[in-house]
DNA sequence: TCTTAATATTTGTATATACAAATAAAATAA
DNA sequence: TTATTTTATTTGTATATACAAATATTAAGA
């Protein structure tokens, strides 16, 4: 059934469920060629850019708590693509190179998956509702 | 760090995900006078509207798959609040009298989600929100 | 300086959901 | 009628994320 047929159509807690389960599967698809889920990738994406940033940090940027991004980069350090360095009460996060290797294929990755969902409402109307989501997102408790 | 600070405000990977948690999180305490979860007031208040309703028609109307379905259903059997009627393949689903005692207080919880985020953009440009994360999630793959 | 409070991160546990395989029944084809 | 396919549901397991408490460190107040 369509989320345009079914009775919650109006209810913005099944429209926003519905949508960041689909663009989760689609992210999925699109960054599965670096093996990495895209909260992953993404982490990857920024440590590359920002060599040291704070876990503190990332969760400012990726939007998720501080617990998820110590679980994230563990995973990463699994991998060998990020290294953790403590000192004191900070810890900062490197690329390792086999991470930076990676650089080409995750801004494929990323094109890919833009043009997955952008086609459908068209770029203008896209920016509109990303806009709009974010507006309610941040003016929301919590 | 709001939404539209980080560096990642115009993707809908994370726009999607940041506001439906926050709905998520919102509908949840909307609910949780009544001891529900969101998905399971959901489910609950279908079934006393259409008695005997099947877990398949179920996962179409909520936007679930079958199996998170039964997963509710088990719950909500649990508490007394449905029962579960199998015949051959199919499964008819009922709200037992102590289920049906909610209705009022589930209508209210609803009443409290809405008002709880329609102020944010107003009435108008919410419905607008929620018919173009409609139309993305329909029109997108799988 | 010593104590208390604030900050950064991690750990243990819980929630919501999905995927894939298993089961079972009904429908269809041979 | 028997065999095969399709349909409906359930079960086992996995993923993404969060909450709350624990830990450790630095900063601030007495």
């Amino acid at each position: 059934m369509k989320t345009s047929e079914s009775r919650f159509r109006k209810c913005m807690y099944f429209s926003s469920n519905a949508l960041a389960r689909k663009m989760e599967k689609l992210a999925n698809e699109s960054w599965q060629r670096v093996g990495l889920s895209p909260s992953h990738a993404y982490l990857l994406m920024i440590v590359i850019e920002e060599p040291g940033v704070q876990p503190g940090t990332l969760a400012g940027e990726l939007q998720l708590k501080p617990s998820t991004i110590t679980r994230l980069i563990e995973k990463l350090e699994e991998k060998k693509l990020v290294v953790r360095i403590t000192e004191g009460k900070t810890t900062s996060v490197y690329a390792t190179p086999k991470g930076r290797e990676l650089t080409p294929q995750l801004k494929e990755c990323l094109t890919n998956f833009y043009e997955g969902y952008s086609h459908v409402l068209g770029l203008e109307e896209s920016s509109k509702l990303v806009a709009n989501m974010n507006r309610l997102s941040d003016e929301l408790p919590g």
